[in-house]
Formats: C-alpha cells, structure tokens, sequence
DNA sequence: ACTTACCGTAAGCTATGACTTACGAAGATT
DNA sequence: AATCTTCGTAAGTCATAGCTTACGGTAAGT
C-alpha cells in the first residue's frame, strides 16, 4: 500500500536499490550520455534508461539533450530534500538528548 | 542481483518503504513498545516487527529490553552515515560547479 | 502454578520491481 | 534519401519484499 508518495520518499526509494544507487554515483562523478552509463553497469541500456527515470522522478538526476544523445547530471534539488529531511531528526535527536540530559541532572 | 550490502545502502534501502519510514519516525518522535509503535500504524503487530528488525540491523532503531517489552528509541548511527554519504555528493557537487563556474568564466 | 501480556519468527500469499528482448522515433552521417 | 546511432517505452518473466495468520517462548500478574 503506497498512501505516501512525498518528493522525499521518492528521492529515499529512489536510491535503494543498489544499482539505481550505482548508475546515479556514476551520474554524479561525471555527466554522461545512457550508453556511456550503461558501460559502467552490468546491465543492459534500457535497463540504465529505466532507473534514469526514476532518478529523475526524484529530482536527483536531470537530463540535457545534445542531438539525439541526452546528458545526465546531477540534481541537487533531491539531495537538499533528503539532506533536510535527515537534519530534521538530527536536530530533534539532539533535542531529545538534551532534554534527557536535563532530565537526568535535574535533582528530584 | 545484490552486488552491494554497505552499511549505508542498507540504511538507505531501510527508509525507502513509506511503512517502514513511518514506524522510524513514530521511534524518533518517542521512544516506545512495539505494541504501542503497532498502534500508531494500519498493520499488524509482526509486520511492525519485521520493520524494526530491519531498522535495527540498518542502525537505525535500537532495543532496550524492559521486562517482556521492548522499548526501541532512536540510533543516530545510521543517520549519521546516510549524512556522510550525502554530504560527499553535495560537495562533490560544489566542487564541480565551481570548476564548470571557471571554465566559463576562463578566457580562451 | 496458571493465566495474561508482550514479542520474535516461520510459513505462505500476493503485489511489485528490476531485468530482458523487441520495437519505434528522432537526430546525425554519408 | 538511406543508414546508423542514440534513446525511451512496451511487453513479459522472475525474484523479492511486505503483509497476514499461526506458533512458541519469556516475563509479569494473580
């Protein structure tokens, strides 16, 4: 049952799988046209065009063309979601653990 | 085909499911039981112990032993490596907009 | 000691997701 | 204009992930 379907949520299932997480490293050290992502991957081509799109869906991959080749970079849009997200319940553990701290040091 | 099973992929593949990512924030938001964190969600009871088994092996989500209940509470191990991991791609990203700044700012 | 509450795991079902091959469209090349 | 390259998508297959019910084990309450 998907009743979530935040940006967030799709950036975080986006990299789940490790492969998807593979291509958009790749992605991410060099912008890349597919066939030359595909050299880097075990898998076929359509298979990397495949998690292109979701990469894209998740804002953390964005694509150029250039003739009929298309270029993909990385989106920093989906990284400062999930980044956000993260520090959110950074700051709230932290929080947390102060109010433990007080709580502990607080005399009776 | 799991090629990978890094420390950070699996806590990156814990958070990709809207239902586990649900019962981790219910743990982050207060520490609790699993019949009470089963309460706060539309599923059973065992599933919400299957997800806490597979937060907890992703650092997530820890377990204190308190008679028969088990009060899980936030781990901010795995967070801290999922941080890591996107704070490498966000510099990298910085680092490579600076350079694409001075390419074409660079006189021919 | 017997019952009750709490929890993890096993077994089984079903939906979904990751891959393949096949195809068609659009721009480059000659 | 004919071919070749590049790419996205459709169709189909297969493994896996998430859920349920059922069960057993341990600690607390009476």
């Amino acid at each position: 049952m998907t009743y979530e379907d935040s940006p967030m949520q799709r950036s975080l299932s986006a990299l789940s799988d490790p492969t998807r997480r593979a291509v958009f490293e790749a992605v991410a050290a060099q912008p890349r046209s597919v066939t030359e992502l595909a050299k880097t991957q075990p898998i076929s081509r359509p298979a990397v065009s495949q998690h292109l799109k979701v990469l894209s869906e998740a804002n953390l991959v964005r694509a150029e063309a250039q003739g009929t080749r298309r270029i993909y970079h990385l989106d920093t849009a989906g990284l400062a979601a999930l980044r956000d997200y993260l520090d959110q319940f950074w700051t709230d553990a932290l929080g947390a653990y102060a109010a433990e701290v007080r709580r502990r040091t607080k005399p009776n």
